[in-house]
DNA sequence: CGATAGAATGATATAACATAACAGTCAACG
DNA sequence: CGTTGACTGTTATGTTATATCATTCTATCG
């Protein structure tokens, strides 16, 4: 994998990240615990998802977590969709939209780089819903990931060679 | 289309499913051995998908085999096309379309009886590409799945009550 | 037929991801 | 204060997947 060229993980992306997670806890009465902001903060300077150990690790550096510990974080910033699973790798990255809109997004995973962006998918997801619909299925949550070769790393080489 | 009776693990559709693996690696000069075999008629027989550690726990009845064992099955049965992954389960289910789409399905995993459900996804995945191009990623792979209650499920409890 | 090369499987170990159970800590509130 | 509920610590275990190397099978060729 090549890592040169990360996007995201600034400074300015985190620090918009946190502030709106401290806002959010303080009007709903949610506590943002040292953890809790301890974890999306290393979340939110990641240049790629990372797993529940990937930041046990990161965390320890600091001081000692058990894995469990990190698990109990996530699913608090998950709740608070302040952060998405990325199912396909196991593994987290902090929500980019700021006020979560409604629909599940599709997530694209870069499969040189490790990047994901995430994009929304209201109009994708209202023509499903009609199929679904016709086999009389009710969803209640969705996973859309796709895999593949994000923009930068197509510029970087063209032919796409394997 | 009427999905509704799908593989509920019928000899029929299990003989189907066989005679077809025996075709196509035929076909193919593909060797379908008895471990593949096996593997394939427990998907088959199974009304939900399985782990690879339920597929051991099974084949071990008649004979005794190690995970591993059933993940290299696992794994030319997926090349194959004849199974599919599903993701949120971490568990394979038989493809239910004879000769395979093109398009990635979208996949209706039920919460309660645990059921999966294959649907193409034609006109949703040439919708996605628009927006993905738009944005300059290459697709590879795709992962469609949604989880929520089948319509065999809803009818028997029509409230859906939680 | 017997040699042999490649594919498949066996066997063991370990990595990677996730949860259970219970004890201790801390903050809020009456 | 003392109680209560939320959070975290600690240990253990469950679950899913892969690495490595030895052995067996199968097709092919001399
Ligand atoms: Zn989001
Ligand atoms: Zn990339
Ligand atoms: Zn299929
Ligand atoms: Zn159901």
């Amino acid at each position: 994998m090549n890592f040169e060229r990360r996007n995201t993980g600034s400074k300015r992306a985190s620090a918009t990240l946190l502030s709106r997670a401290e806002r959010l806890c303080r009007d709903k009465n949610l506590r943002f615990t040292p953890m809790r902001r301890r974890v999306l903060a290393e979340l939110a300077a990641s240049p790629e998802p990372l797993t529940a150990y990937d930041l046990a690790d990161r965390v320890r550096e600091e001081k000692r977590v058990a894995p469990v510990t990190v698990y109990r974080a996530l699913e608090f910033l998950l709740d608070a969709k302040l952060i998405h699973r990325i199912v396909i790798r196991n593994a987290y990255t902090p929500c980019d939209h700021a006020p979560h809109h409604d629909a599940t997004p599709v997530f694209l995973v870069c499969t040189h780089c490790g990047t994901v962006e995430e994009i929304p998918s209201e109009t994708f997801q209202h023509d499903l819903s009609g199929t679904i619909a016709e086999v009389g299925f009710r969803p209640k949550s969705r996973v859309f990931e796709i895999e593949g070769e994000c923009a930068r790393c197509a510029k970087r080489q063209p032919a796409s060679a394997i």
